[in-house]
DNA sequence: CGGGAAATTGATGACTTTCAAGGTGTGTGG
DNA sequence: CCACACACCTTGAAAGTCATCAATTTCCCG
């Protein structure tokens, strides 16, 4: 059929970080080895979230920096009437935890999507480690670049753009993340149901569902439930308003 | 009338960190005298932006971060298409340049409100200065954290605010942030023409311009162009939903 | 004081949400 | 292993929100 999502790794939650098949999208990536080495005594990789279960909470004390080593995380915020707006998708290889850089409070909840699998380093270990290694520094420093970029970019979506663009600029984003990850571009598995999707995209669920089936009968793409294929990359693009 | 938003530094724009008066919000607001005496040496005071003019452009090289000591800025993406989205209005005391920090590439655009004047350090400079002082290393995660939550905070009024409730919310955060500063929390002056705003907050200029309408009729404000008056707090809280 | 940008207002229509109902798939317990 | 319950997803109809186009007014700058 198509490529599963799941690293090699999924059993053995305590590999190497360089024999992880994350090594290269993940905190370590710009690290020597030796500087790997140190930072890898002070992660913890045993913590696992069952699904539906949070890793932090909005207002929680932060505790410490993880990294998605399988399944998938979504973050949101809310406010006091209990509107509530996902945030991002966290997959394997994605960090999170930096919400909290400003008070030390986190400002968002991190819910399990499905049963995952996490590397965490604890606060104080990161900031003891940051003032030794100046590539995790560095490597701090892209992963939460990245974080602003993600943000930005879903803020030019749901600011501008209508119900279907922002679709297929979610499917296109989707599609190269697991393209650069070694999966199919055109064929891959979302970890989130509808709800979650439309949420983050910031519309009504019943919108989200004709807009895929609007684009299904168009020829632009499928979706059985969680399966997505890409079945015209032009013509999604040319929706997208943009290369991605 | 109401009090002016020019810092008493306007015309003297070298005066020194320690006597500046956003001291307490900009970059060396945690750091220790010593350390913000070593800062200062490197900050590149007379950097001066005229109205329209850009600070830095989505694809340029990072040069340095910024704070802005008088004036105002608005941040910006676009894509292909050329819809753009304003991500951030930067007041005095606000900081920017992070945008850069994932590929050492502005992802966005920084453009002058109004003639603004910038504290600039070069990123060369900073990176070196982070090495040496754990109080900078600190104040930058708080400045970062803040730009990553004011972005989460626009994530929801994007996605789940009707156009009033997003103008209320945005409202109160401006009014939040005088208050903050010294100023009147009732009457102020926003920076930015209706364009911008409308933008900002993912709406057309129209609707910016009937729902202010609406606005001034039920009591709940007064915005004679730039000039904000707050007229009834408590109905403007609860249209936006939150405590802010 | 005049030209042009900025802002407001009105009419219309497109897009999206809401409410409601029905369909589909999955997992669990008998 | 089947059946039922439940969550998830889809579809329809109606209503509401918001954008667009157009015209007008207001204000600012030279």
């Amino acid at each position: 059929m198509f490529m599963q999502n799941k690293p090699s790794n999924f059993i053995n939650n305590t590999v190497k970080c360089e024999s992880c098949s994350l090594v290269h999208v993940c905190l370590p990536s710009g690290l020597s080895s030796s500087e790997m080495s140190l930072l890898e005594t002070s992660i913890d990789k045993t913590t696992k979230i069952n699904k539906k279960e949070t890793v932090f909470k909005a207002n929680d004390e932060i505790e410490g920096i993880y990294a998605v080593k399988s399944g998938a995380l979504k973050t949101s915020i809310s406010n006091r009437d209990g509107q509530e707006q996902i945030l991002e998708f966290h997959l394997p290889g994605d960090m999170l935890g930096f919400d909290a850089f400003n008070q030390g409070i986190h400002t968002c909840n991190a819910t399990a999507l499905e049963d995952t699998l996490l590397c965490k380093i604890p606060i104080e270990t990161f900031d003891s480690l940051c003032e030794k290694l100046p590539g995790l520094r560095r490597e701090l420093r892209h992963q939460v670049g990245k974080e602003i970029a993600h943000n930005q970019s879903l803020l030019l979506s749901l600011g501008q753009q209508q119900t279907d663009e922002r679709l297929a600029t979610f499917l296109l984003k989707m599609s190269d993340h697991y393209k650069s990850r070694g999966f199919s571009s055109n064929e891959f598995v979302i970890p989130m149901p509808r709800q979650d999707l439309s949420n983050y995209l910031g519309m009504a669920v019943e919108t989200l569902s004709r807009i895929i089936s609007r684009m299904t009968e168009s020829g632009l793409i499928k979706m059985d439930r969680r399966v997505v294929s890409i079945m015209d990359l032009e013509k999604l693009q040319a929706l997208a308003h943009s290369s991605c």
